[in-house]
DNA sequence: AGCATTACTTACACGCAAGTAAGTGTCAAC
DNA sequence: GTTGACACTTACTTGCGTGTAAGTAATGCT
């Protein structure tokens, strides 16, 4: 071959940049070419259309989140300081760039108006995520059924990470997640939960319209 | 007037709708036209531009919001009563479409592709909530510094709606939520908070490439 | 009766972005 | 030294979506 500079990977690399800045609407072949200095056409030559590339992109991700999971899982170290291996996770994507959300949880919200193949690769990368929590959990004696508290976890560091870009401060995303250990707790106890189930709600639910 | 069938009102009521399912970017002058059976001409009747009605949107947004906050406030009850009521405000969302997220929500995961002028809206959608539970946590006297909190619970219910509608199971928003009011202690204690931080991380933070 | 306002419509201009077709140049193997 | 694969490019088509200009029809006001 004559000029391989990697281009396919480099694609693939800043596809994943903008998809997290910009999500999956916000990608464009046009913008990609001319940062890597090619042309269009280029793009197209390795991924023919969109989806593929951003199928790609997931797979990548899932592959890399997949061997940052199994790190943690060799450390062997007691559920809470795994479970804040973990969050570090999630704090990289910003340290990375104040920009950028993770790309499964800009996927998820963009989730509605994907092509169905990625909808399918989005839940998947949550699957990977939950199931991987709802496995740590588990390895303290306190509970049977992790997978709600699983959800919460990772749903509540997506939010993190959505609460904190939008403010522009990274630093944000500790003030917000510092406590979150509160609900993960392995040797402090469970505050006595409370009856829970929504109380007396000032809310009528229409349908449609009428806000 | 000849007729008049409240086009302007019904139109930010369906580009509400829009943005909350496929979000600023999935809004369209020809699908709206469509739906309310006009045309694309009328709407920019209206509405000149796309981010005159989705100003328009939030504004109204914010205003419904702080309505339904105020009648939280007014039913004086105890903190975690007054949480639970606004975590409910966040179920009628997926209550009304199971396809839906918050609208302020889904708009900050566009934010970095917002106008500015929308940017800023978000944020304020963003203060107001923020602020509003910071002020409800201050209620009980166990802390003093509830922004952080404050800002935890924002994002904790905004992750639950991204979860809970990818997975198209408006339920699994309970079992996301339902725990969530742990970290809103009133009568039971906080558990003695650990050393936090990052503990040792299996990640070595690249700035670009090479995932 | 005449005029302005409101609530629209038809028609058009324009830019952007995805995708395709058909090259061109270079290296590597046979 | 021809053949073929690879890494691209130029050029073109097509469709979508915003925004605008210039009507038109009905109503209300003076």
């Amino acid at each position: 071959m004559k000029n391989d500079n990697g281009t396919a990977a480099r694609l693939v690399g800043l596809a994943r940049e903008v998809m997290q800045v910009s999500g999956y609407a916000g990608l464009h072949y046009g913008s990609l070419a001319k940062t890597l200095g090619i042309t269009r056409a280029a793009v197209h030559h390795y991924y023919p259309n969109k989806v593929d590339l951003a199928r790609r992109v997931i797979a990548e991700y899932c592959e890399w989140t997949r061997q940052q999971l199994a790190e943690i899982d060799v450390m062997d170290a007691p559920v809470d300081d795994k479970m804040r291996s973990y969050f570090a996770l999630y704090r990289s994507i910003i340290e990375e760039g104040d920009e950028r959300l993770c790309p499964g949880g800009m996927l998820a919200a963009e989730v509605m108006t994907l092509p169905p193949e990625l909808r399918a690769d989005v839940r998947k990368f949550f699957d990977l995520h939950v199931t991987w929590v709802a496995k740590v959990l588990l390895g303290d004696g306190s509970r049977t059924e992790p997978a709600g508290e699983a959800a919460r976890v990772v749903a509540a560091l997506q939010g993190a990470l959505l609460v904190s870009r939008l403010y522009g401060r990274p630093d944000s995303f500790d003030a917000i997640v510092d406590g979150l250990m509160i609900i993960v707790p392995t040797t402090a106890p469970i505050p006595t939960k409370r009856p829970a189930r929504k109380a007396s709600v000032p809310t009528k639910t229409r349908k449609n319209e009428g806000r």
